[in-house]
DNA sequence: GCGGTATGCCTAA
DNA sequence: TAGGCCTACCGCG
């Protein structure tokens, strides 16, 4: 589930297993060389893991970096060491002591450098996770623009590490509609909206997958349910009001939202959005008979 | 076995 | 805006 949260466990998690140690570097799939990085004996020292939005960045001896980006597909496995041999699609496998990290299908997997690492940062907005964000040139940025703020949202050139899914959750949660112009919103609203990212995202770092409803589980108690975890996204009923769900695209990206508690107040110049669609989610409503398959 | 789908993003036009 | 790309999984025939 590769949205901002995904990443920067990541980089905690696999910092804390491989971190400062001499790692055997290997691309089962041979789409990633590396050569450059690793020795005669195939091994380089891994000095941190650093994420960035939906970048992560491991930072090995010499300034020598390995940038990965997940796009839709990439995954992470992790493996006791020694591991059973990698599936013949894995593009990175890095062997530690204790631990066996696997990278498949990932977007991007390429060695840089520390100038090409910054370059890419640069291009970043400010990302909520981070102890350094700045949230100023997001709003100000939304402020004076009329983008759509479902749009804006997705824009990691304005604010890092959001996706589709908490898109969708945090507007539902601000009741606002997705295509709002930016100039629209109060900056009280913006403020708000910076923060629950936030929240939702360090949220989701904790408990390795997206939860925008219950409040966080004490320790030992059950699980949020599948099907409970999201107010609109997924759903073809929203959790709240329980009348439909309704999509469209946006910027080529689907968008989820319920009509009835996200309504458009201020209507956009040139009304010619796309017609929206009711929901094809998995979740039916929380309550009644069992969830309708998908399809 | 095939087609559709997914939490992303880049490029060409 | 459309198309391409990365992979796994699921329903369908």
């Amino acid at each position: 589930m590769p949205e901002g949260h995904t990443i920067h466990r990541a980089a905690r998690d696999h910092e804390r297993d491989l971190g400062g140690q001499l790692l055997k570097v290997s691309s089962p799939q041979g789409r990633f060389d590396p050569d450059g990085l690793v020795d005669e004996s195939g091994h380089a020292r891994l000095c941190r893991v650093e994420a960035y939005g939906k970048h992560l960045f491991y930072v090995f001896d010499r300034s020598l970096i390995v940038h990965v980006h997940l796009g839709l597909f990439g995954k992470f496995t992790r493996r006791r060491s020694p591991a059973t041999p990698p599936r013949s699609t894995t593009r990175l496998r890095l062997e530690g002591e204790a631990f066996t990290i696997d990278l498949v299908g990932p977007t991007m997997c390429d060695l840089v450098t520390t100038e090409e690492m910054q370059s890419i940062t640069r291009r970043l907005g400010p990302d909520p996770l981070r102890a350094d964000a700045d949230p100023e040139p997001f709003y100000a940025h939304v402020a004076r623009s009329k983008t759509p703020i479902g749009a804006a949202l997705m824009d990691q050139s304005r604010i890092c590490g959001v996706g589709n899914v908490y898109r969708a959750e945090v507007l539902h949660l601000l009741g606002l509609h997705p295509d709002t112009p930016g100039s629209a919103i109060p900056p009280a609203t913006m403020r708000a909206m910076w923060r629950l990212v936030a929240d939702l995202l360090r949220r989701g770092v904790e408990e390795k997958r997206i939860v925008t409803t219950h409040p966080a589980p004490a320790k030992g108690s059950r699980r949020v349910p599948r099907g409970e975890s999201t107010h609109v996204y997924g759903r073809r009923t929203c959790r709240t009001c329980k009348g439909d769900v309704l999509t469209y695209l946006l910027r080529a990206r689907v968008v989820h939202y319920c009509p009835a508690c996200q309504p458009l107040v201020e209507t956009p110049p040139g009304a010619g959005r796309a017609k929206p669609r009711v929901a094809r989610g998995k979740q039916g409503p929380v309550e009644g008979p069992a969830a309708t398959p998908p399809r």
